[in-house]
DNA sequence: CGGAAGTTTGACGTGTGTCAATACGAGTGG
DNA sequence: CCACTCGTATTGACACACGTCAAACTTCCG
């Protein structure tokens, strides 16, 4: 059960990474911030083509963004991890174009679609934030995109490896080299674009040649420097937010 | 040579589909506004991994955003039309991560990326508006991603035909049926995630099925009902900006 | 006219998909 | 504590969509 607590003292605003609010800033939210909900592993936070989604912000746990095709062929456009905003874009547009599901039991924080506007107009601070959450997604879907397109199997599961530690790193999720792992082998064949058993096959492989370790649900990085190599994965500065 | 008009002027701004700006908005803009200028179809707008790019507004001509990996691989990640912003994500930090190219002679007009906190301090409306271009653009992308990681080739140059129209419908940039082609088969390749010799046999296919047929540069929708079948496409109404 | 850029085609190889069987691990109920 | 079950992981045999390579052809343009 979640223990809800003041946006001033949200936990996830104390990680390195996460821009300090102004007082006034923090009661806006406190004030647009209408509930605290507990969604189930593998159940929809918004179903794809739902007309009048909600806005959310992801307290703890995992999720996925993903579009479906009718015969069922699933692609996961990328995954959300604490402190990302979820539902936006169904906000912007007509109807949500793609679904939002939950990987891990999480928790969301529910804010108030009737006062973006608002939040548009007297906290112009956090309206750069939206941008720049929104802007920062889109980063992470380019990254997967040339995954899919352009990387081999074996190149694109080292970049899922490494990339993830690196977002988790960032918000303190990870231990050192090693990281709780929800996703199942089918969640990461329908993010990069594989097949199940090839995916199996191509994870077997990378783990056989030394470059990570799998012991239940927990990754652990054996050589991020070869990953990177295989990844052509050159680190970037971590994203800051210029302004303010 | 382009024809420099005052923004209040500008032909884009008579579309369907593009917001009304009040007065104050259109003053703003054409002070932000700081020049227009030409690039020739093939160079670089912003080159990738470039620290201080500028601002841009696609005002004429098509370009296209990609990654390449260091061994030259190269992933388009989609394509921009008249209208789009170009080198928002490199204001946001630190170094564009992707290139912009010229896909055709490109006319660009250049804002200052030192009044964007003016812009989003004094016009909300404005930011707004960012924001949506934004998570337009992101559409766009998952809408290609899908393409790439779950459809067949032949599914994959369907969805890009028929997208493709009707964005061009959208800007008035396509004549009923038909439109201007530059996309070379390198570009849908790349855009794809196939090899130029696959893609070339893929259109050649759809083309002798009767789905659409190519006169120079010219694309012609012979059977957009099937192409929209093949691509699993069903048409979303268009997206409109919903405050204001 | 010559050359560069783009398109088309064919022969052939392979990375990845498909299918199907088996093994594993964690719950659950008897 | 043992079946049983269900989701997940693993593996092998086989097929095919797509990649690679190479050559010719077509268009355009300086």
């Amino acid at each position: 059960m979640a223990v809800t607590v003041a946006c001033r003292n949200c936990p996830l605003r104390q990680q390195a990474g996460f821009r300090q609010n102004s007082a006034a800033e923090l009661d806006f939210i406190e004030a647009m911030k209408v509930g605290h909900i507990d969604v189930a592993a593998g159940r929809a936070i918004i179903p794809q083509g739902d007309a009048h989604p909600h806005l959310y912000t992801l307290f703890a746990g995992w999720a996925f963004r993903f579009k479906t095709l009718t015969d069922g062929r699933r692609q996961i456009l990328n995954l959300l991890l604490p402190g990302d905003l979820i539902g936006f874009q169904a906000e912007l547009f007509d109807a949500a174009v793609h679904g939002v599901e939950a990987l891990t039991d999480v928790e969301l924080c529910v804010f108030s679609r009737a006062k973006v506007w608002e939040l548009y107009r007297n906290h112009p601070e956090l309206a750069y934030d939206v941008t720049w959450l929104t802007a920062r997604e889109g980063a992470v879907v380019d990254e997967n995109l040339v995954s899919v397109g352009r990387r081999s199997a074996l190149e694109s599961v080292a970049m899922l490896v490494i990339h993830l530690h690196k977002r988790l790193k960032a918000i303190g999720a990870a231990q050192g080299d090693s990281f709780e792992m929800p996703l199942t082998q089918e969640h990461i064949a329908d993010a990069l674009g594989l097949s199940l058993a090839h995916t199996n096959k191509t994870m077997r492989r990378l783990q056989q040649l030394g470059l990570f370790q799998m012991q239940g649900r927990r990754l652990t990085l054996r050589n991020g420097r070869a990953l990177a190599r295989l990844a052509d994965f050159y680190d970037q500065p971590p994203m800051r937010r210029p302004l303010i």
